[in-house]
DNA sequence: AATCTATTTTAAACCGATTGCAGAAACAAG
DNA sequence: CTTGTTTCTGCAATCGGTTTAAAATAGATT
């Protein structure tokens, strides 16, 4: 079996007679070359099997088809969804998706933020973990970016993000209404520094309803399962609040884990919200009330914005927030008190 | 703020007073040039900003820096953290992952191999869902191609997997003993087809140990979370097992589901084996016990093995497969009997 | 037959690098 | 001063496409 190299518009021209422009063009489907010429190239190029260098091609063209996606772990399971569906939308604009993940490591997010200037992307989406110190390295990206997180009115990027604010108010207030009294909120409170709305939410519903220093009911798990899990571990053995809610079902299921150990019953003795609806969350022992999070939409907004974004840099800088909504399931109850 | 044209080596060597190939050289490092105006060349590029463009690279070495990867699901997060993984390996060579998801669907699996032959990587990395019967496509790829999954010993492609047959089969005789006599297995019956050994390994162990027929012992889940649950629900409400072997954590989680809503106990009741060691395994009301498969070095031998073809395609192909670890935690316990 | 116009096709530049080969410069030796 | 080496630099081709502007051909009009 020689080693044959692969077709190209030049062999294609050589063959056909004609030259390597009237190849490009026919094989571009212009109608510039006559429908005789270029049905009958298109035909040799499938036999030949021929197949265009998206490298040659995107040079020439000065675009590569590739967005970048920075996000900021792979363990929460939720990231993966997003990036699932940002493929899937991508790849129906025939964009390809690089892949990155921060790990919620500051130092790993400004490093892969700049290697990415390296990469010629067309477009970035940045999950930012870490304020919007960003700006100067994604300015230096010198190209269209939409990031997925709250930013403030006058951030001259795209940006996407989740109304967690009233995700948070909503939980509460439904808690309280199934007659939860002692009610804390745990997450990881690096993130609030990151724009991170959930703990003002609470706060706002909790304050609402004559509850006082609420910022005592605010529990730091620290930003990975584990480290939740140890959290809960220590914070239950010492106290039994009625209810919890908690910054996402991935951090829920370290807090689960301790509840567990403690011989807790989830909802009976303690009730749980968090946060996303990743499918985690509706198996295992217990399934869980979550505040879900529009995946499909948000990915389309995302990549949409983006290669409007791309495609006409001109447009408009646009900010769009969405809402959540409850998923009921098996993790809070009515609580019912003897006076 | 005018729109400033990146500085490429020509307009660098315009600047430099020195040809193109010049720069190109001294900005590779190149120890034809002298070092004098190497380091000149380099400070300036360096003040300029300029860098190098892949695309233009590229085209020019015949090479892309990029592989691409085939994963079969995004839901089970094993597949997220090899690829977590594999990224990051492939990032310390510098090469670039494209990723893929065939959700478990054969025709969306046939649809990215041939789509995989547009995309010019310089590898590709395949978990195959369905059997091995796209040899064909593979081929067509005309790349180096490293499988994750068990292979003839006649395959012409590198491959990696586990040795699930093993796996199971320890699990079963852990399982037996504790004491547990009723023992099952569940998972995707459909797995087998694509060479997944686990049954095997678990008929081997029963019969071992006296058990007959064991091959009724086998339930077919379908391969999601939500069919592992509903199939689970109607077995578990007829029968009462002492004890589950289940094929994957995450279809475990659909099982626990249907254990929480029959209100029976882990491990009391009933006791639980899985495989794959996700994080969410640890997690959760019950953690539980597993058969954990090497992450990083799959990783490394799949990322390794694939370079090495790339960088030399007459290298000898090679087969390898992966012990796994029991990972004792609770869904187990001793079963003891009152004859 | 000559002119004009509309339709097809092609030559050549370009995208931004790499690299073989030839030639220039620097230096040493005779 | 000439010749021979060694060291350094530049020309030009190459990778495989796209696209502008010009040339060739065909068809219509007088």
């Amino acid at each position: 079996m020689k080693t044959q190299t692969n077709p190209t518009i030049y062999t294609l021209a050589e063959k056909a007679g004609v030259s390597a422009a009237t190849v490009s063009r026919a094989l571009n489907n212009d109608k510039l070359i006559n429908i005789k010429t270029r049905r009958q190239i298109q035909k040799m190029a499938e036999k030949e099997g021929y197949k265009k260098s998206p490298l040659a091609r995107n040079l020439s063209l000065g675009r590569t088809g590739v967005i970048a996606a920075l996000l900021p772990s792979i363990n929460n399971p939720i990231y993966t969804y997003l990036a699932a569906k940002i493929l899937e939308r991508a790849q129906e604009r025939n964009y390809s998706v690089f892949l990155n993940y921060s790990e919620d490591s500051m130092e790993r997010e400004k490093k892969i933020l700049n290697s990415f200037s390296n990469i010629q992307a067309d477009g970035f989406i940045i999950f930012p973990s870490f304020s919007d110190r960003h700006e100067k390295c994604l300015k230096k990206l010198n190209r269209p970016v939409v990031i997925r997180g709250s930013v403030s009115g006058k951030c001259p990027f795209n940006a996407v993000w989740i109304d967690f604010h009233k995700g948070a108010y909503e939980a509460t207030e439904y808690l309280i209404k199934q007659g939860q009294k002692n009610i804390r909120y745990m997450g990881f409170a690096g993130a609030v520094s990151c724009g991170d709305e959930r703990p003002s939410g609470f706060i706002k519903a909790m304050s609402g309803n004559g509850m006082k220093s609420p910022y005592k009911n605010i529990i730091d798990t620290g930003f990975n399962i584990e480290s939740a899990y140890r959290t809960a571990l220590k914070f239950l053995s010492q106290t039994k609040p009625d209810a919890l809610l908690i910054q996402s079902d991935y951090l829920a299921f370290g807090v689960l884990r301790a509840i567990g150990e403690l011989k807790l019953r989830v909802p009976e003795d303690i009730s749980i919200i968090s946060f996303d609806n990743i499918e985690f969350s509706n198996y295992g022992t217990i399934p869980l009330t979550t505040m879900s999070q529009p995946f499909d939409e948000q990915a389309k907004l995302l990549v949409n914005t983006l290669l409007s974004r791309i495609n006409n840099e001109t447009l408009p800088v646009v900010h769009k927030k969405l809402d959540m909504k409850m998923i009921l399931r098996s993790s809070v109850c009515k609580k019912i008190r003897n006076k």
